[in-house]
DNA sequence: GGCTTTATTGAGTGATCACTCAAGTATATA
DNA sequence: TATATACTTGAGTGATCACTCAATAAAGCC
């Protein structure tokens, strides 16, 4: 009986993720995700609800797909080789709207005003650095870290070396490939 | 002849620079301003002329009063032991308005834009970074640093992971002090 | 084809944004 | 004390903000 939406609900998602993502939560308007997503306003709100509910699915799908792409480089290169290869990764997409990290940049937005939706990238920055621990545990099971080594503080370093990365890459003339590879180089002396 | 301004705008300037400093460019509203000055607009826009003025201003006074510290701090312990000392301060001043840098802040927020007070921080930064470089350099030069040591890159990595621990800092319940240590460690081995 | 159900449209809502300006007030010099 | 020169006041500006809603269009089921 009901009529069908003619929209991809889920690539409406990501292309406000990469709006939100490049511009913050303050600079992107619902003139700039009108025009986006072609939309007008009723539809938008009936689909979305606002534009907060919005960016908390453009946050979860952010954080998920991040995890997925990560375990598949962990899959095919092994725990430690994937965590050597992410942070190059993720500051030479040329395709991602931003170097920096928009759960990092929706914190530091929105952290201040005790707006929920700091709260979310909060969680999923720990779901993160969660995934980090596990990876940096498995490959202290293979021999590949020292078995004095703490997963989890490893990881909570790892994590502020990555967030520190993405932040200099945002900013012009900085070498950060060469940041990255000491990253990287630090990893391999563990 | 002329009447005097009955506030101290050094005073001003810095109570700006904390509300931009925690609440953000795009957070912080000429309301927000007016009540926490006491300035009514017309003496607002007499005074400063403009937001963005007012906001250069702050990053200016955010910038030069943190370099002034650091050579401080390097004037009484020396270069190194400044460098190893500065992680755990800058995320330990409970009068802070924020634990993340200012000039990271502003640059993630209004990079997107291509807003000229985006510049602005990158230059500080660039100058923050210059001044890390010369410390490394006094360092290796009274042997405190390896020759083959390069204070540049040296000072582009150690930017990148204060401004990492300093977004880390800003999350709930991460021990920030703990990776304060590991860079104050990490310089210990140079 | 009728009917129900939902999607789409787009003008319009009040609130808030950064900012203006004419009028009033205080102060230092003559 | 008179005057010139600011500083201060606060109502008001148009623009933009996120969001609403009544009207219309389209799709699936009988």
């Amino acid at each position: 009986m009901p009529r069908k939406p003619n929209y991809d609900r889920d690539d409406l998602i990501a292309r406000a993720r990469d709006l939100f993502w490049r511009r913050g939560w303050a600079g992107t308007s619902l003139k700039d995700l009108e025009s986006e997503l072609k939309m007008k306003p009723g539809s938008f709100y009936a689909a979305f609800g606002s534009k907060d509910a919005l960016f908390e699915l453009a946050l979860q799908k952010y954080a998920s797909d991040g995890a997925a792409r990560l375990n598949a480089l962990a899959e095919e290169f092994g725990p430690l080789s994937a965590l050597q290869r992410l942070p190059e990764m993720v500051i030479d997409n040329d395709q991602a709207p931003a170097r920096a990290c928009m759960l990092s940049k929706t914190l530091l937005e929105l952290q201040s005003h005790a707006h929920p939706l700091a709260k979310k990238a909060d969680e999923k920055l720990q779901l993160m650095e969660a995934q980090f621990a596990q990876l940096f545990m498995r490959a202290q099971e293979i021999g590949d870290v020292a078995q004095d080594r703490d997963p989890k503080s490893l990881a909570r370093k790892y994590q502020s070396d990555l967030l520190g990365l993405r932040v200099s890459a945002e900013r012009d003339g900085v070498d950060a490939k060469s940041i990255a590879a000491d990253i990287a180089e630090g990893l391999a002396r563990l």
